[in-house]
DNA sequence: GGCATATCGTTATGATCATAACGATAAACG
DNA sequence: CGTTTATCGTTATGATCATAACGATATGCC
């Protein structure tokens, strides 16, 4: 077995100061997600869904029908985005999308009948893998880390 | 000024238990990550880098020369990744590469001298984003919230 | 030395993401 | 009523991301 290669590492040629990365929210914050998401994909990535899809199918679940648009603010995805989101799941008949008949901009879209079933049977296994990502921490501070995470997001 | 369209939230109509999507750590996370991004790009944004390509260049300025693979994981990005990253970072003379004399597996990446000088010029203006995006915290709460993510990411 | 195993980097595929520009429709307003 | 402005969805471009499969090289151990 090779050792990893960490290669000696090369001096330190210049001067750092007090700046390091792990310093930084955005990366910390990046990595987090990268946790949490793997952490989903391990759970439902055999129903060969994403986190994206999943929390657009949820949020389908939660308010019913909505316009792609405002789906897409919900899920906090751009226009370009969710369109490309919901078309991946109206191919595989999770969605389905009809005109709204009075403002002829919308697309109006809604869980099939599959589609809440899927939901249904995923909920119990996202509200287990959120406990598995939130597992090194202790109660009290759960609930900080969602304060905390809440102000972050709405800045 | 047409309204938003929040449609009159046709009735929910499944049982939605008590789950909502908001309670979900990865979709907090997400989010969370969207806004310390968006925050950076828009101080670093006319420099034509995106945040994952700061980190790179931050991490081998703390670092000196590392191999692809090594910088990739000290980046938290997979081969395939990083590789992507590299290439475009090369192609505007910011890293150079060359392969290791005694390893020929190796390709060893090294921040050229306008890499140094644009990372140098780049610190202090993550520092000061990183301020922005904790704007929202005071100053125990951003100390709880490093070593919470830390927590998470470390798994 | 020679074989099994591990690591490095590449390639390919598919899904997110953000951004800008665009036409179509709707609402606001004089 | 007609003009201006806003919103909706689309298209295009480019950058992340994760995953699997692959050849090349290095290391482990016999």
């Amino acid at each position: 077995m090779p050792r990893t290669s960490t290669k000696a590492a090369a001096p330190v040629r210049r001067v750092a100061s007090d700046y390091r990365l792990e310093d930084q929210v955005g990366f910390l914050l990046r990595r987090a997600y990268q946790r949490a998401s793997s952490n989903l994909v391990d759970r439902i990535g055999s129903y060969d869904l994403t986190a994206p899809q999943y929390a657009t199918l949820a949020r389908l679940y939660e308010r019913g029908a909505l316009s792609q648009n405002l789906l897409g603010r919900l899920v906090a995805m751009e226009p370009a985005n969710i369109r490309d989101v919901v078309l991946r799941l109206k191919k595989r008949r999770l969605v389905a999308t009809r005109r709204d008949a009075t403002d002829k901009r919308l697309i109006l879209i809604d869980l099939t009948t599959a589609g809440v079933a899927l939901v249904e049977q995923l909920i119990p296994i996202e509200i287990e893998c959120t406990a598995t990502t939130l597992a090194p921490l202790k109660a009290d501070q759960k609930q900080l880390l969602y304060e905390l995470l809440g102000r972050l997001a709405e800045g």
